[in-house]
DNA sequence: CATCTCACG
DNA sequence: ACGTACGTGAGATGC
C-alpha cells in the first residue's frame, strides 16, 4: 500500500515556533520555527517513509471563506514579525526535505490537506500532519490524520478517534462545530447552545440537516426548539465555514508529489545560512539509512560516530534491517534472544514489532495470541513504557508481562528524576546524542544498553530491580482493579452540597448587597477589599489574595467571610469528588485511577485521573466523602499505615541515638521530644507542649526556617529559634546529619536515599539567597520523602507476592504515600491484614524501627 | 494556557 | 530589604 505524509505547513511551523526555545543566527535572524519544523518532519519521514510528501500553506489573501461571510477571522491575531521572517525559510527547508510544496490563492492549508487526502485515498493511505484539531473531520479508513500536540503526536485513525470523541463519526465533527460555533475560529454556532448541547442533540438527530427536518420533534423541549429556530442561518452558515473544502483546483498528476528524499545542496547551503551546523551533520548522516541509493553528492558527509561500547550499534545503522512478518506463534519462536518491542493498538487488535540486533518481526493479533510469549519469563524483552501493556495483559487475563525485562521510561527516571519528558525522541537525545534519529524499535534496543550502563555508573541498578520494574506490574493491577464508589451515594451527596453551595451564597450576595461571581478570586478580592472595606488586604500580581489562610484570620469577626469559606468547601467537595468521581467511574461503578510511576522528584507515586491520593479527611464534613469508597459485596477494605516512616527514617539515617532509642522503644515521638526539649516527665507534658514538640518534628522533614516555624506556631522569631536550638541540643546527631547531606549536595551536586536514588539539586550553589535556601530545604527533605518512597515500593512488591502465595482474594486497590489499601474478601480479612502489616513493617531490618497499624471495614471512612 | 485555590501525605 | 516549609493533581476563571 502507498503511503502519503501530506503537512499542514502553517500549522506545524506554528507549533514549532512556540513549542522550540527560541533561537537565532549570529546576525538575529529567528531561526527556531524552521528548526522545530525540520525536526518535527524528521520524525515523521523516518517513522513513515512515506512514497509521496506534499507541505500545504495558506496563501495571505481573502479566501472563499471571506468572501462569504464578513467575520471570517477577521479579529484573528496576525502572525508575530518572528514567525513571519521564518516563514520562506521554512518553504525552502520542507522543499530540500524533498517535499512538493504547494499553495493555491483563495484557500487555506486545510483545504489543501482534504483535497490531496480525498484524492489519494484511491491510491493508498493519507497522513496528515497537523496541529489543528479541525483537520479531524477528514479522518476516514484510508487517512491518518497525525495531529501533532506539545508533547507528542497522536495517529487518529477511526479507532482512535471513536476511543476520543465516544459516538461520534469524523464527520459529524462538522455538525458539532456547526451548533456549538467555534471562537477561536470566529463561528457563531447557534447561540445559546454550547458542546453538552449540541452533543446531545447529534446524538438524537445525527447531522445537522437531519435535526432541522426534525423540528418539530414533541420531544424537543420548547425553549431549544426556539432557539435552534432562531439561529438556523448562523447554524447553516457555521456548517459551511467549519467545512474542510475538498475540490480545490489543483494539479492533477500524483508523481509530482513523489517523494525522492533530501536534496543535499540546498540542505547544505540553508543549514550554513541557518547556522544549523550539528542539524546539517543529522541530516547527512541520516540521509544515508533513510535513502541509501541516492548517496552521491557533496563529498563526504561528517560521521558521526556512535559510543564503541553501545550494544551492536553497527547493525543500527545498517540501511536494511530485514522484516518477517509472522503469526503471533511464529512471532514468539522467533523472538527467543532479547529484543527491543514496541506495540500499537486499534480495534482489540495487536501489532507488535520486536527487533533483536538482526532482524525486525512483525505479527498482528488480538493480545490473547501474544500471551504465551509476554508472559513467558525466559523472553526477553525491552520496553519504552511497559505498564500500559502490564495492564492490558492484566485485564484481558489476569497474567503478568513476565518477559518484560527492561523499561526505558524507569531508568531514565532513576537517572534523572526531575525530567518531566520521557519519550522515546527525548531519550535519544539525551543518551544518544550522537546517534541519527532513529525509528522507534531501534531506538528502544540502543537505549537499553546506554541506560542500563548509566544505572549501574550511578549505583542505581539495583533499586531499579527490586523496586522500579517490577513496581510497575503491581501498579498495572491495581489500576486495572479499580476502586468501586458508591455512585448513588454520590449522586445524593452532590445534589445535597450543591443546595448548601447555594444556601451560602445567597447568605454572601445579602451581605455584600448584590450578586456577583463566588468563584472569581478577582471578584471576591474587588467585593471584600474595595468595597467592603475588609482589613488585612494582601496583593497577588494579579489582584488581592483571597486564601484560605487570609481568609481565616477574619471569619470570627465578618459572618459574609464565614459563609465564602463554607461556600468554598462545599463546591470544592462538590466538583472535585462528588462530580469528578461520577465522570469517571466506568459501568461497574469503579473508578481506575493512574498511578505515575515517573513524575515526583522525590521517588513518590502520584495518582491521576481521579486523584485516588487527595481524598478529604481532614474536616468532618470532607471525611464524609471516604463513605463512597467502598469495597464490592462480600469484601471488606483493609486499610494500613506506617506510622512516622519519615522521622523513624531520620533517626536511622543520622543514627541518633536518643531519637532512635524512643522509637525502638514504641514512644509516642513527639510527647518524648516535648518531654526532653522542655525538661519535664513524659507525663507532665501538655498538650501545647506536645503540639509545638510535633511542629518541628514535622518542619524539620521539610527543612523549616525559624521563621516559618514561627508562622506555624504563631510566636516570635526569636522564640522559634530557641525551640530550634533546645531541640538539637535534644538530638545532636540529627543536625549533624542536616550538616552532612547539605555538604553532600553542594560537593555532588545530588542528594541521595538509603538505596542510593538521586536527586539532583542545580539550585545548591547559586548566588540569589532566596533560590539556595528554597534548594537547601529540597536537599534536606529529599532523602526522606525518597526513602519512605522506596521503602513503600519494596513494600507493595512483598505485599502483593505474599498475597499471591497465600492464595487469597485480596487486592492491593490504593496507595497513599505511608498508607495501602486492599480489597479482600470478607472471611479472609484478618488474614490480609496480618500480611499486609508484617510485609510493610518487615521490608527492611531495623533500624529503621518501622511500625504499620492494620484495620478493616466496609468503607474508607471506617477502615481508618 | 496561566493563575488561584484547595484537597492529600 | 526581602520572603519562606517538602511533594503532588484538579476545577474554575479569565487573558
Amino acid at each position: 500500500m502507498k503511503k502519503m505524509l501530506i503537512v499542514d505547513g502553517n500549522s506545524i511551523l506554528n507549533r514549532a515556533f512556540y513549542g522550540v526555545r527560541p533561537l537565532s543566527t549570529r546576525a538575529g535572524l529567528p531561526t527556531q520555527a524552521v528548526y522545530g519544523m525540520i525536526t518535527i518532519l524528521l520524525t515523521h519521514l523516518t517513522a513513515l517513509h512515506p512514497d509521496y510528501a506534499a507541505v500545504a500553506f495558506d496563501v495571505h489573501a481573502p479566501t472563499f471563506r471571506h468572501k462569504a461571510y464578513d467575520g471570517y477571522k477577521s479579529t484573528r491575531k496576525p502572525m508575530p514579525e518572528e514567525l513571519k521572517v521564518q516563514l520562506p525559510y521554512a518553504k525552502q527547508a520542507m522543499a530540500a526535505l524533498g517535499l512538493s510544496v504547494v499553495e493555491c490563492e483563495g484557500y487555506e492549508a486545510d483545504d489543501l490537506l482534504g483535497t490531496l487526502s480525498r484524492r489519494f485515498e484511491a491510491v493508498g493511505d493519507a497522513y496528515l500532519l497537523t496541529g489543528d484539531r479541525d483537520a479531524l473531520q477528514l479522518v476516514s479508513d484510508h487517512t491518518t490524520v497525525l495531529l501533532a500536540g506539545n508533547k507528542e503526536t497522536v495517529p487518529f485513525t477511526p479507532t482512535v478517534f471513536a476511543q476520543r470523541y465516544a459516538g461520534l463519526s469524523p464527520h459529524q465533527l462538522i455538525d458539532l462545530k456547526a451548533i456549538m460555533g467555534d471562537a477561536s475560529d470566529h463561528i457563531p454556532g447557534v447561540p445559546g447552545i454550547g458542546e453538552k448541547g449540541a452533543l446531545s442533540l447529534l446524538c438524537t438527530y445525527t447531522s445537522l440537516d437531519n435535526l432541522y427536518q426534525h423540528l418539530d420533534a414533541p420531544d424537543l423541549k420548547p425553549a431549544l426548539r426556539e432557539k435552534l429556530r432562531a439561529g438556523e442561518s448562523s447554524a447553516r452558515l457555521s456548517y459551511f465555514l467549519a467545512t474542510i473544502h475538498r475540490e480545490v483546483p489543483l494539479p492533477n498528476d500524483l508523481e509530482a508529489f513523489a517523494y525522492t528524499g533530501f536534496a543535499m545542496e540546498k540542505l547544505d547551503a540553508l543549514c550554513r545560512e541557518l547556522e544549523f551546523s550539528k542539524l546539517y551533520a543529522r541530516l547527512s548522516e541520516l540521509a544515508k539509512t533513510l535513502f541509501p541509493a541516492s548517496q552521491s553528492d557533496t563529498g563526504k558527509p561528517e560521521s558521526a560516530q556512535p559510543a564503541a561500547d553501545l550494544p551492536a550499534a553497527d547493525t543500527l545503522h545498517e540501511t536494511s534491517v530485514p522484516v518477517l512478518s509472522l503469526s503471533a506463534a511464529e512471532f514468539a519462536q522467533k523472538t527467543a534472544l532479547p529484543c527491543a518491542l514496541d506495540f500499537t493498538e486499534a480495534d482489540e487488535t495487536y501489532t507488535f514489532t520486536a527487533f533483536d540486533g538482526k532482524t525486525q518481526y512483525v505479527a498482528t493479533a488480538p493480545l490473547a495470541a501474544f500471551t504465551p510469549c509476554l508472559c513467558d519469563e525466559t523472553h526477553t524483552f525491552y520496553c519504552h513504557d511497559s505498564k500500559p501493556l502490564h495492564r492490558a495483559l492484566y485485564t484481558l487475563c489476569g497474567k503478568t508481562f513476565a518477559a518484560c525485562k527492561f523499561d526505558l521510561t524507569l531508568a531514565a527516571y532513576l537517572l534523572h528524576s526531575d525530567d518531566p519528558d520521557f519519550s522515546l525522541a527525548h531519550l535519544q537525545e539525551v543518551y544518544l546524542p550522537d546517534f541519527p534519529i532513529l525509528p522507534p524499535l531501534l531506538a528502544i534496543f540502543a537505549l537499553q544498553g546506554a541506560l542500563e550502563q548509566a544505572l549501574t555508573e550511578t549505583d542505581t541498578l539495583s533499586l531499579y530491580r527490586t523496586a522500579e520494574l517490577p513496581l510497575a506490574a503491581v501498579l498495572a493491577k491495581m489500576e486495572s482493579h479499580g476502586f468501586a464508589v458508591d455512585t448513588a451515594g454520590l449522586k445524593e451527596f452532590a445534589v445535597l452540597l450543591a443546595n448548601q453551595a447555594e444556601e451560602y451564597a445567597q447568605t454572601v450576595y445579602a451581605y455584600a448587597g448584590e450578586e456577583f461571581n463566588l468563584n472569581s478570586p478577582k471578584q471576591l478580592g474587588v467585593m471584600l477589599f474595595d468595597k467592603l472595606h475588609l482589613p488585612g488586604a494582601k496583593k497577588t500580581k494579579t489582584g488581592y489574595s483571597t486564601g484560605a489562610e487570609i481568609l481565616e484570620k477574619l471569619r470570627l469577626s465578618y459572618p459574609i467571610v464565614d459563609a465564602i469559606l463554607q461556600y468554598r468547601q462545599v463546591t470544592k467537595l462538590r466538583s472535585t469528588y462528588a462530580l469528578g468521581l461520577l465522570k469517571v467511574a466506568d459501568p461497574n461503578g469503579r473508578v481506575h485511577s493512574t498511578f505515575h510511576q515517573t513524575v515526583t522528584a522525590t521517588g513518590r507515586l502520584s495518582s491521576s485521573d481521579p486523584n485516588l491520593q487527595n481524598i478529604p479527611i481532614r474536616t468532618p464534613l470532607g471525611r464524609q466523602m471516604r463513605k463512597f469508597f467502598i469495597p464490592k459485596p462480600g469484601y471488606v477494605l483493609v486499610d494500613a499505615d506506617y506510622s512516622q516512616i519519615e522521622l523513624r527514617l531520620l533517626a536511622a539515617i543520622s543514627g541518633d541515638e536518643n531519637m532512635s532509642q524512643a522509637f525502638a522503644q514504641g514512644l509516642d515521638i513527639h510527647t518524648t521530644t516535648a518531654a526532653q526539649v522542655f525538661g519535664v516527665a513524659p507525663e507532665a507534658v501538655s498538650f501545647e507542649m506536645r503540639k509545638y514538640a510535633k511542629a518541628i518534628n514535622f518542619g524539620l522533614i521539610y527543612g523549616m526556617s525559624d521563621f516559618s516555624l514561627a508562622q506555624d506556631l504563631g510566636i516570635s522569631r526569636s522564640q522559634a529559634k530557641a525551640y530550634m536550638e533546645s531541640y538539637f541540643n535534644t538530638y545532636p546527631a540529627v543536625r549533624i546529619c542536616m550538616d552532612k547531606i547539605l555538604q553532600q549536595a553542594r560537593e555532588k551536586g545530588y542528594t541521595e536515599t538509603i538505596f542510593h536514588r538521586r536527586r539532583y539539586i542545580p539550585e545548591i550553589n547559586v548566588k540569589n539567597v532566596m533560590r539556595r535556601q528554597a534548594a537547601e530545604r529540597i536537599a534536606r527533605n529529599s532523602p526522606l520523602q525518597g526513602s519512605a518512597a522506596d521503602l513503600m515500593k519494596l513494600a507493595m512488591i512483598a505485599v502483593d507476592k505474599r498475597l499471591e502465595q497465600a492464595q487469597l482474594d485480596a487486592a492491593i486497590v490504593l496507595q497513599i504515600h505511608d498508607e495501602l489499601v486492599l480489597e479482600v474478601r470478607q472471611e479472609q480479612a484478618q488474614k490480609a491484614a496480618e500480611i499486609l502489616r508484617t510485609e510493610m513493617e518487615a521490608v527492611i531490618a531495623p533500624p529503621p524501627y518501622l511500625c504499620a497499624e492494620a484495620t478493616i471495614g466496609k468503607n474508607l471512612l471506617e477502615a481508618k
